[in-house]
DNA sequence: AACCCGTGGGC
DNA sequence: TGCCCAAGGGT
């Protein structure tokens, strides 16, 4: 088994390292809420889509004790359109328990048992903010190593296989007095020379030591077992606005999907599609509901298509207000709502607005 | 172990 | 358009 030389990578990672919001210069300290914060945001999610989200965080939560003194829905409510809202309800309480603990861990086992943190997160946080010497997997460094030691076997089989080669990459003295760069170097290079599709290995600094390549198979690397087909599922949401521009809107349930957002009254999400008179009956208030159109969403693990009814009222009356609470729709529009309640808001606010 | 949990962009 | 993918964790 080669063990690839760290300081290839760590020499290409000082000519060609991402500047990123989270990211410290040379030279600079790391802050390891923001490091924290970044690893949680960072999870299963896109560098571009996390950028203004960081920043809007650590502008209005500077600090850890600022999120742990924040309430609940506030924090929610900054995080809402950028998806797995468990990652924000375990954010908070992460920030509670390590404001209580007066800083965060210094090891990979204290981070890792805090709440949102697994064996990834903790080993990231640990090696950037901390220098640890580890190696966090994440899915650029399973596909590194899996091209680097041509590992056929696929996903997520591999997975533990692919953890153990990985914890070896950081075994030379090299990587082991750079732990944090050596880190993000890694995720640097997966993101962009070592790429899924069409892998840059002309311009690698590891193109001598990979077997993946050696064996002409570095593209096609890792494997994947298919996934299962995505199902599909079907929903009817309401949108009543009063005279005064109010729209009624309520909370989900503190588990499950959306867990605590804000949604737009309506029905269950099952696999048949629901009958006009079957979706009324469950509307919010009597009025003249007229069907605004079709809203698409792909979940992870389903297809939604989402009826929406709108409506206009004089007033709501009390009984109807006290299934959720009332948002001024110029404020709904903008509002911290999950993404596929931004789309039905948005298709019951244009039909109201044609109508 | 297998399933649940979002979203937007790229090709 | 549809599918794949992204600095995964919890149960």
């Amino acid at each position: 088994m080669i063990t690839p030389p760290a300081h290839a990578l760590l020499h290409w990672y000082d000519r060609h390292r991402r500047t990123l919001p989270w990211r410290c210069t040379e030279g600079e300290t790391p802050d390891p809420y923001r490091v924290w914060l970044s690893e949680i945001m960072l999870q299963q999610t896109t560098v571009k889509a996390v950028g203004p989200y960081y920043l809007r965080f650590v502008e209005k939560f500077p600090t850890v004790q600022a999120l742990a003194a924040a309430p609940r829905d506030d924090v929610l409510a900054a995080w809402a359109g950028l998806g797995y809202y468990s990652r924000a309800r375990n954010l908070h309480a992460c920030a509670q328990a390590v404001a209580a603990l007066g800083g965060f861990p210094r090891t990979v086992e204290g981070l890792r048992a805090l709440p949102g943190i697994g064996a990834y997160t903790a080993a990231a946080v640990a090696a950037i903010a901390f220098g640890v010497p580890v190696v966090p997997v994440d899915g650029n460094v399973e596909r590194v190593t899996a091209r680097l030691y041509n590992v056929q076997d696929p996903l997520p089989a591999a997975r533990k296989t692919l953890a153990q080669l990985a914890s070896g990459l950081n075994a030379d003295a090299p990587a082991r007095a750079r732990p944090s760069d050596f880190a993000q170097a890694l995720f640097d290079l997966g993101s962009s020379l070592c790429s899924p599709r069409q892998p840059a290995c002309g311009l690698c600094p590891w193109q001598g030591t990979c077997a993946g390549y050696a064996q002409g198979m570095a593209a096609t690397l890792p494997r994947k077992t298919p996934k299962a087909e995505r199902p599909v599922r079907h929903g009817v949401h309401f949108m009543v606005m009063d005279a005064a521009g109010h729209v009624l809107l309520r909370k989900r349930p503190e588990t499950g999907l959306l867990a605590a957002m804000t949604e737009l009254p309506g029905t269950a999400w099952r696999t048949e599609p629901w009958a006009e008179a079957e979706a009324l009956a469950q509307a919010p208030t009597t009025a003249q509901w007229a069907r605004a159109g079709v809203v698409k969403h792909v979940f992870t693990h389903f297809t939604l298509y989402v009826v929406v009814y709108a409506a206009r009222v004089e007033r709501f009356a009390n009984t109807d207000v006290a299934q959720g609470f009332l948002l001024p729709v110029t404020q709904a529009k903008t509002a911290s709502l999950p993404s596929i309640m931004q789309k039905c808001m948005t298709a019951g606010y244009d039909f109201l607005h044609r109508a």
